[in-house]
DNA sequence: TAACTGTGTATAATGCAGATATACAGTTTA
DNA sequence: TAAACTGTATATCTGCATTATACACAGTTA
């Protein structure tokens, strides 16, 4: 497994971890009840704290992304990431309703806002 | 002028001023050029620290809800359309930032985005 | 001049976030 | 069975941002 850890960056190691955990899950390219490395042996490769990678663990876990037994191993959870993917839908779809009405609250047209959501991305990444 | 203060709430005093105060200029309630209450006045009748209601004021003169005249008092700003439409194009920028966040956490690129924002526009109208 | 107005700088208290060590308990394996 | 692994639980340290504050200052008014 690839983790990178970028120090420099703002957002905190536990959730540099957790994203990219997290993403590799959702591409399927870790698999159902694939094994995932020990937190403690990440910790080491990571040279890190293994609490940090717990943590990481720990918020994957409480999101249905990974199940533990304890003093085995933590694997990855079946595929309710459907389910899981389908909910974000569902929220994404609820703020674009907010922002067109908003937008229509300040005459804002279609344009303005594609290109608002376009400049967000672009600054971004 | 009716500002109430609770401890119990979470949410800081200088907000509480600041969010009661906006609402009554929105709502008309305190008129254009009106003097309000001066921020030393206002902290006795609240019981707290000027500085406390200072910061409220600041942060409604630099949205620009009213306006200061140093060592006369502050004032209600005079009702500004394009004010608001500056706190709308804020809120749909929050939004757009939490879609982003979203679409980030299920592998959603910027087109499916996009798309997804161009069909809800045209089951709208 | 006394009593008011807002301003600016500096500071105390508080709480939260991030990361950690250490001691613990169960499982595997040599 | 002992060594080496697994995850767990508790307590702590540090740094930073937020909240609220005091006080000395400067202009206005009556």
């Amino acid at each position: 497994m690839h983790i990178l850890i970028d120090n420099k960056s703002g957002t905190p190691i536990y959730d540099q971890i957790y994203s990219q955990i997290k993403s590799q899950i959702i591409s399927g390219e870790l698999q159902e009840n694939e094994m995932l490395p020990s937190i403690r042996g990440l910790a080491k490769d990571l040279r890190i704290s293994f609490i940090t990678t717990k943590r990481a663990y720990d918020e994957l876990e409480k999101e249905g992304f990974l199940y533990t037994i304890p003093a085995k191993g933590c694997y990855v959870a079946p595929k309710n990431v459907e389910l899981l993917r389908e909910e974000t839908l569902k929220k994404i779809e609820d703020h674009i309703d907010q922002i067109l009405k908003l937008a229509a609250s300040c005459n804002l047209s279609k344009d303005d806002i594609v290109s608002m959501i376009l400049f967000a991305m672009e600054g971004q990444e």
